[in-house]
DNA sequence: CCTCATGATGAGGTAACCTCAGCATTGCTC
DNA sequence: GAGCAATGCTGAGGTTACCTCATCATGAGG
């Protein structure tokens, strides 16, 4: 029998506008991936090939969070468009390695850059003060 | 050419802590649906019709940002688990409107008081004055 | 070597969306 | 008040991004 106070309330309105502004952030992030044509998924995974260099298909799955045989269509899906490029294992006869073509580099680069162009401009609108307010709260949250 | 600063960098960041926050309450929130087996966004209709009363499944879908088709789809969901029923539109024969059941209603202020006990542990987190800020920081990304 | 574990992938499934076509009804225009 | 475009819903079927399970090759330990 718990009573609702003012500040639960609150809460609940805390949440709704955090994910208001998720789904303004989660928009501009799609459409400044149009250019390119490729999904959000696909741009995870080329931005953990970038950082990791060659990974197994496995590898690539946990990075990205979704089960293994995911992720193979996603490499299939990358490579398809030349992005990037499967090559045996040499240290495991069973093994895959994918990594990154010139093009899926220079891709992932331009990816990356507009990203952050993109949260330039989204979180530009605040002050420093306010950033840095922002990622304090949002960091003790991710905890 | 444009050389990155370490504001852009800053950025970059703050939009995946956002995200990794995002993931965070997102999860909480399925798990808090979890025991009345029900979608996010079945939950979200039922949330429409709580506040609204009854209403088209028309008018539902632009609650809910979905095409009409899919509304429909929602609609026919809710109301094979008993949560909501249709009936004819008297002032107009070619409309339907669908509302809460009995059951609905129970179910819908169920997870109404559900979600606000997630909100609650979710920002608890935070002091008074974090939760403050917070809000009204990310009710200026909002616009 | 024999067995069990591991890595990738084929086959097939699901959830939540979508578009398009079709049907009944409405309401505007003349 | 007849014609006809617009509206409201839904059947049929497609898409996307995941999933599980089965299969096959290879690896590693007793």
């Amino acid at each position: 029998m718990i009573e609702h106070t003012a500040d639960s309330a609150d809460d609940e309105s805390l949440a709704e506008t955090f994910w208001a502004v998720a789904s303004r952030l989660r928009r501009q992030a799609r459409d400044s991936l149009a250019p390119w044509d490729i999904t959000p998924s696909q741009s995870r995974a080329l931005g953990v090939l970038a950082r990791h260099g060659e990974v197994r298909p496995g590898t690539l799955a946990e990075h990205l969070r979704i089960a293994p045989r995911s992720a193979t269509e996603v490499v299939d899906d990358l490579q398809s468009r030349g992005l990037v490029e499967r090559r045996p294992d040499p240290a495991d006869r069973r093994a895959t390695l994918v990594a990154l073509t010139e093009e899926g580099g220079r891709v992932s680069t331009a990816i990356r850059a507009a990203r952050r162009a993109e949260a330039d401009r989204f979180f530009g609108h605040l002050n420093d003060a306010d950033r840095a307010e922002l990622a304090r709260i949002l960091r003790t949250l991710r905890a």
